[in-house]
DNA sequence: TTGATTACCTGAACATGTTCAATATTTTGA
DNA sequence: TCAAAATATTGAACATGTTCAGGTAATCAA
């Protein structure tokens, strides 16, 4: 085929547009770790950028929004990083824990933006709210790296939807715990993390025991119930 | 004694002083439940308490510190209500049910507003942080009713601190869970509320296992390294 | 009583997130 | 090639939370 000039015209542009708005981000990004979010302004990151304000908000509804787009990426380099490794042969816990240890990693020098995203966690109706509708496909795929390493423990599929759904809050609070915790590298989160997943391992275990099993079906109604198992349904009903 | 003129004057000020705070006050939730938290101003609030503007700053820090002073009143309320219960002969469970209800009865029309408290909880250094030091006595208030209930169980020590610490994490998970419940009266929140609650008093009754036994000390341990039990020292050296 | 001190209150000014009408640039379709 | 459409960008204007220098009223000390 002939080279169409305008393709190329075409790929540039896309991709001048999409460096404006990494651009934007990454000088975004950089003041908020040299200065915290709140002492920057929009201002500052328009020049930074080298744009005019508007331009900020042509690519980011909001400055908020810009931290939202942080947390994509660091989500996106979660799943990439955990796709890479060899897990085989690794028992479930240390599975879970190279999913809990990269996720620190990834954000460790990044602990002050994160208090954004959990700034609208008590209003359903914003558009970042944790919780909300809008920040469904990445907290989606942050629960689907952990149902990754939940699955090839082969568990019955009530109990692995209720170990990801626990394993995922759980993360979440670690994430703020992370965020308060000013020991040293954040030593002291590491090692809640490892003592939270040993219990976690521990009463796994114990799950398959009647009494546990009772309470295990209880809780998993109850979810149930709460409308906290989307993907409940399907599964059971895939499965009988 | 003979009456000091100046006693009623200083009286009458100080309460024209409270009577002022208090009509800011009631004046920014009405129009909060009215319009929402964000469509209000204020100049709104300042206006319809008949005062200028900067007079709201002079008794409220910042918007976010009148829902602050709106949820210290509803937690001194939910401490009330509990104190003039009659609680004697009810089970652990009826007691925890009678506290998780009528807090969420105060609350009731007012879910609107409770996103607010929840704005701050991933950022340690701002005075509204749910979670910080800023919010510590109302923070202790809501630990102590759930303490309160959970004492005439007799329970061991240890036991009864983890219990309680669980209690009020459940009861901030089940305040979220109620901001976001658009059930007719949250009839879900409550449902939700009596099943967490027959899981809790189920598994509580599992804790005199060896094993849970086993996972309740892991527990515990974790908890107090990561610094989430303070007053455990204190508490576990006046027993030994 | 009276001057000094404190508590209460005012409203203009400011800072900054956000909007938007207008403009420039690029792409598309014929 | 060129006009229309789509995309990208501008910066002034706006809305609103917050600050603050200054004022008034109440209280206190002598």
């Amino acid at each position: 085929m002939r080279y169409n000039l305008n393709m190329f015209k075409a790929d540039a542009k896309h991709v001048k547009s999409e460096q404006t708005r990494e651009e934007i981000l990454e000088s975004a990004l950089e003041l908020f770790r040299q200065h915290g979010f709140d002492a920057t302004t929009m201002r500052d990151i328009a020049v930074k950028a080298g744009v005019a304000l508007g331009a900020a908000y042509y690519y980011f509804a909001s400055k908020d929004a810009i931290v939202q787009a942080y947390y994509e990426k660091v989500q996106q380099e979660h799943t990439a990083r955990l796709r890479q490794m060899k897990m085989d042969g690794l028992s479930l816990r240390q599975r879970l824990a190279a999913v809990f240890y990269s996720k620190l990693d990834i954000l460790e020098n990044d602990r002050k933006l994160l208090g954004a995203i959990f700034r609208y966690s008590g209003e359903p109706a914003h558009p970042l709210s944790c919780l909300g509708p809008g920040t469904r496909v990445v907290r989606e795929q942050s629960m689907q790296v952990i149902a990754d390493a939940v699955t090839p423990e082969a568990l019955p599929a009530d109990l692995q939807q209720l170990l990801t759904l626990g394993l995922w809050a759980l993360q979440m609070g670690v994430l703020i715990y992370f965020i308060y915790d000013d020991s040293p590298q954040q030593q002291r989160t590491r090692r809640l993390v490892d003592g939270a997943l040993e219990i976690t391992t521990f009463l796994l275990r114990l799950a398959r025991f009647p009494l546990l099993g009772f309470a295990r079906k209880k809780v998993l109604a109850l979810l149930d119930e709460a409308g906290l198992l989307p993907q409940l349904n399907h599964a059971l009903e895939a499965q009988s």
